[in-house]
DNA sequence: GATCTCTTTGCAAACCTTTGCAGTGAAGTA
DNA sequence: TACTTCACTGCAAAGGTTTGCAAAGAGATC
């Protein structure tokens, strides 16, 4: 019933083999016979199918896109911009779900192997070791996550905690809490790196909570412990658990700016639309998908992976880049902080409210490039 | 480089259809024989290639869910379920974006037709005509619109317009608007039909405006026009219009529930966020994911849908359900709906401010299954 | 001992495409 | 005219798996 390359061929009275390459090597064919050829494809409703190409060329045209967790807002416009981008190279996205574990990341990996190009491992739980061990079976790239030797696509969380961490300092805040992320999370570390040596430069003093899970629920229930610690501004792991939070303090009756300020990262949309508005660390999280996707794919054209003859082909040139993208990300001042009790008391940074409102702009282009193409 | 059939055949001294066997037909294999080969390719790490089973079986353990717009947040939910109940099955889900453009979604049928067992068409823009041409091409399940002769998983939001129209007119509005959403949802047509019906009987005016794209920007861009339209009670397509309505209002100083009252439809998280929190018709969305992917393969184990000798089987066995399942919807009342100008006074339902607040419970069963299974 | 049945295994074709190689014929060159 | 070059096309193998058929061997039955 399905259409095939032989159909086509009966119809427009040629060989197979001009056919496909009437799709794959259109300089190689007469231009008459591939408009004869094009022409029977069009009226058949002939597509190549896809499995027995991959079959030979050893190319799926297939990449898989491994997320932590679909439902938190931070991952759709990610996933959205991937598989936009991913569309436009001829190529479709596998989704899979990992719910926050890192043993599904695993096995996710092995099961898509086979089946996709490459991988993109978005905020990984994973070991460093395994991830590195896993990118000998499939490439990878991975995002929100640094390793030696692997393509990554970061986001500046670190620039973004320490700027975070000024604008509360700036504004008299010296007690400050971290709500920390997930365990096994590279950003988390990152912010909690950054944020501490930004509060010692500040002379502020941070408490970190957690881990936490990654979503409201993890910030509201760190509501009580905010309180009880006695500090008089929150940085969180990201926008989510800064909702929680809000909505936790306001249950608690602290009120949030004039008692608490809330710091989040990410600005997802919903940051926009809580009262009050939130001050977040916005992450370039479109052009992160987008960055991930032209890094898997970027010699797609130039090696294939395995096929006929390809064997030494394969050993000489399927280089894979290892270039690490650094995007930047961007404080954006909203309704959530206020000064706090050393407000206009002299101290470091202790100057102003600091630089008034930003809009987000996704940056798009990234602000670090390091690394090199080396063979593999 | 990578491990096949034909290594573990090596290593385990058996003929490779022996190995196929012992993956895909195991009660064909001697018990002791198939230890040995499942431990060889264990050690070798084998897993079997997809691409060329389906090259001959004709089934590709794929399926592809085709979704408006990946950044509503209505859809993550869905697409989380449907993702993991596949993966349940043994079964990898492309995912693909349209962007709220019905050309896209033929285009993507078409090119994922070839790759996939079937496709979940989600809250398609497409008109029937056409999906009932592309569900010639492969098997398809439509989540959000009811075509005769097609399996179809529905949200009962008639039901929910009217619980909803009833409540508002309960509290005494009489003039309620419509925000429609975008040209070519069924769920638009239905909300408006049922909205319609429902305030006539409540002897409550409804004035529709729209149609308008299904976001955030859609109903801001509408407060103005909500405003002159002189309504006190505004039912929204979808809770993201909702929200920006609510933003809309606050910018031109309409309060809201005081001056107005906003209900939405979906329950998506950010509807318990905002302040007022809002009031809306809580649809079961993962639920939609769960069913649409059970019906797409309800049938995957006895039917293949191609392959060779198949012919006749296909011809006679390749039943395909068509049953419509109707899940139910509920009203979520929260703090976006007060009462109107003619609260206390007689009319038609004017009684009480409704059953009071309901927790969303995602119902996860279907309240009504029609239709049957019919050979195609 | 011959025949039959049943379980287990091997053989080889088939799925649809790509691609190296060789063949064809025409145009260009000496 | 004889030879080379070139553009185009056909041939056939290959990729990894499934599966109908047949063969082999072990028991069971008569």
């Amino acid at each position: 019933m399905p259409v095939t390359i032989r159909d086509v061929a009966r119809a427009s009275g040629v060989h197979i083999s001009t056919v496909s390459r009437t799709f794959s090597a259109p300089h190689l064919v007469n231009p008459e016979t591939r408009v004869r050829v094009l022409a029977c494809a069009e009226d058949l409703g002939y597509r190549p199918n896809r499995a027995a190409r991959a079959l030979i060329t050893g190319r799926t045209h297939n990449i898989g896109l491994i997320i932590a967790d679909i439902a938190n807002p931070f991952f759709p416009p990610l996933i959205k911009a991937a598989e936009s981008q991913a569309r436009h190279r001829d190529y479709h996205v596998f989704v899979a779900d990992t719910n926050e574990d890192a043993a599904a990341e695993e096995e996710l990996v092995h099961a898509l192997a086979k089946q996709v190009d490459g991988v993109l491992l978005c905020s990984p739980r994973m070991s460093n070791s395994l991830i590195e061990q896993l990118s000998r079976e499939v490439p990878l790239v991975v995002v929100n996550r640094q390793l030696a030797g692997l393509p990554c696509v970061l986001m500046d969380v670190g620039q973004g905690a320490r700027s975070a961490i000024e604008h509360l300092a700036g504004l008299g805040h010296r007690e400050i809490a971290l709500l920390a992320g997930p365990r096994g999370s590279w950003t988390s570390r990152e912010l909690r790196r950054a944020a501490g040596a930004a509060a010692r430069a500040a002379g502020a003093e941070l408490t970190v909570l957690g881990p936490n899970p990654p979503t409201e629920a993890g910030g509201l229930a760190q509501a009580e412990q905010v309180r009880r610690a006695g500090v008089t501004a929150v940085l969180a792991y990201n926008d989510l658990m800064a909702i929680g939070l809000l909505e936790g303090l306001d249950a608690l009756g602290v009120r949030v700016p004039q008692e608490v300020s809330v710091v989040g990262v990410d600005d997802i949309t919903l940051s926009r639309l809580t009262r009050p508005k939130l001050t977040t660390v916005a992450t370039p999280t479109a052009a992160a998908g987008r960055t991930a996707v032209d890094m898997l794919l970027q010699h797609d054209t130039e090696f294939p992976r395995t096929g006929r003859g390809g064997g030494a082909a394969v050993a000489v040139g399927a280089r894979r880049t290892t270039a690490q993208v650094m995007l930047q990300t961007e404080l954006v001042i909203r309704d959530s902080t206020a000064p706090g009790p050393y407000a206009g008391r002299d101290g470091p940074g202790a100057t102003a409210a600091g630089p008034g409102p930003h809009r987000r702009a996704d940056p798009g282009t990234p602000s670090v490039v390091a690394g090199d193409v080396v063979a593999s």
